[in-house]
DNA sequence: CAAAGATGTTTACAAATGTCAATTTTTATT
DNA sequence: AATAAAAATTGACATTTGTAAACATCTTTG
């Protein structure tokens, strides 16, 4: 019909022709209209040949995250607490109390700070959280060479809690990286079972990987009723409150801290199949997705300790670390 | 960056700020109201906030150059000449004679070309043209690490040829590179100031750099009566008819080819301040960027001539270099 | 050959977007 | 404190865009 107009046989003629229109859309700046007209078809389908150069990546947008830490807040975050770099998310949540679209936006944030802060042929170590969650999901699908996942934390089963299984695999998807998984329950009911897990070989070996890594992306939990440990199953209010009142201040890894970010030895630390907090704090980069300004303490504690480099944090969680008075 | 730390921290909270738009919209998709609402400003701020992060880099669209050389087309014409890459522009100008639409979109398609081929630490050689200039044009900002960009060809007064002088520059801003330009005519009026100028230190130390590079940016030009040769003032029509007769086939770098590629010594190929075409030929990346059907005939002899390995077309002529004969 | 499917077209409509000019608010400067 | 300059807002408007439904054309396939 339209054969001299441009019209296409095979499959790479048309990613061809979906990048020449997403050039003169996105590049030469012309309507659909006049698109439509150059290729002699109906401006309907210029809107479908635009939509289908976005799916299939050949059009990428992509939001700079070196701006992310550009702000006073973010520098000094950075400043006071000795970061290489803090990405604040603005939430702008005024009224309205959207919980999930805080989330989203701050997964977006992470997502962006991620891709700034992973290099190829890093090794990955993923943990945990509803936060860790937010940044796969927004996730771009960018490749980076050479990468490799780990999951940190044991698996586990719950409809509240994202588990760092989950998140370790779709990181890996999205930037094509290879998958360790750690074929164990992230909690166990004894203490025995827990060591007999950590001393079985293919359990062992996911454990040894553990200990050289680049990267790190964590959270870190509250030590309060609603902490997700609790909310996981796996530990019992009692115990959480226990913890609290012993000078516990955050959980990461399933572990506690205390304000100063020294692993506090209460259950179930004993009883939970992750990575030590050693090999945590040994990885070069160590990323904190943490959302809420209920969460500066634990923040605190965790920086204290030595477990966060890069922080990404909602506008609220980094003025309340700002306010803090030590 | 020339004022006080407290203006510096607020560009930074914008960028920031912009960056967070930019993520809503692009990323979270939500609309402009929607924004503006939860941000409580006018809908128009957010239109002006989101073309300020277009317009300062924060948010980047950008369009995959690989599958510009998925077609049928683009593969056979790779095989045909042994080409490394051939990307083809498709202009849909079914009836309408608009070549300046042609050419921005040659140059946008060459310009996503230059992107995939360019490697850090590359030294281009950047020559002349309307095609050239046409990739210049469309050039995003797009840094490059270590790039050096070096003039190819003299500089020259004229309105209706870019010089190559503007090219180079254009290319190192937008990538960010440093620049080299050759403190020269392109052509003078004697075989004697021609020759005494290559001697001259600061031009034969530039000369002496063209020696060594990865990567090489030029178009071809015609052997006729409107080659640009004569448009820009640097031969007289009855020379150009002489090379015609002579059995030029193509003018690059100011010289005449033949048909296998072999430089012809005619006049004015020995009052240039050009690089050789050993030095051209050498260069392990070469880019020639050609609009126009008419220029089968001269862009066959450049490829013969190994000027060639990477080549950005428009479809007219990728079809007519197929068709031919030999 | 006919039915089924895919693809693109036309038409129509609602929503989103870009832009303008007039006005108010904020900020900087004297 | 007054005022000039800059920035944001408002409301109105035209354009652009996304989407849907009904129809036409071509290809595949039994």
């Amino acid at each position: 019909m339209n054969r001299s107009g441009g019209t296409f046989s095979k499959d790479g003629d048309r990613a061809t022709q979906l990048s020449n229109v997403a050039l003169l859309y996105y590049g030469e700046g012309l309507t659909q209209s006049e698109i439509a007209k150059r290729l002699q078809v109906s401006r309907v389908t210029v809107v479908n040949l635009l939509r289908d150069a976005r799916d299939e990546g050949i059009v990428e947008i992509h939001v700079s995250g070196r701006h992310l830490t550009e702000s006073s807040l973010s520098r000094d975050l950075r400043d006071k607490f000795g970061l290489e770099d803090v990405y604040i998310s603005d939430t702008f949540n005024s009224a309205e109390t959207d919980r999930a679209a805080v989330l989203r936006q701050l997964g977006r944030v992470a997502a962006t700070a991620f891709l700034n802060v992973v290099e190829p042929g890093d090794k990955i170590g993923v943990a945990w959280g509803e936060t860790v969650l937010a940044l796969c999901n927004a996730l771009p699908r960018a490749r980076v060479e050479g990468v490799e996942v780990s999951q940190l934390i044991g698996s586990m089963i719950s409809d509240r809690v994202p588990a760092s299984e989950t998140c370790a695999i779709q990181i890996a998807n999205q930037i094509g990286a290879r998958c360790f998984t750690l074929h164990a329950p992230a909690i166990v009911s004894t203490v025995d079972l827990a060591r007999a897990l950590r001393l079985e070989p293919t359990i062992a070996a996911q454990m040894n990987r553990l200990r050289a890594l680049d990267m790190v992306v964590s959270s870190i939990g509250n030590v309060s009723k609603d902490t997700h440990l609790v909310a996981a199953g796996m530990a019992t209010p009692g115990e959480a409150k226990a913890a609290e009142k012993a000078g516990a201040k955050g959980v990461i890894c399933c572990r506690y801290i205390d304000a100063q970010g020294q692993e506090c030895a209460l259950p179930p630390s004993d009883r939970v199949v992750t990575t030590s907090l050693k090999n945590l704090r040994a990885a070069r980069k160590i990323m904190l997705v943490v959302c809420g300004e209920d969460r500066a303490d634990a923040t605190r504690a965790a920086i204290a300790g030595g477990f966060a480099t890069h922080l990404c944090v909602d506008r609220g969680l980094a003025a309340a670390l700002l306010q803090s008075n030590s």
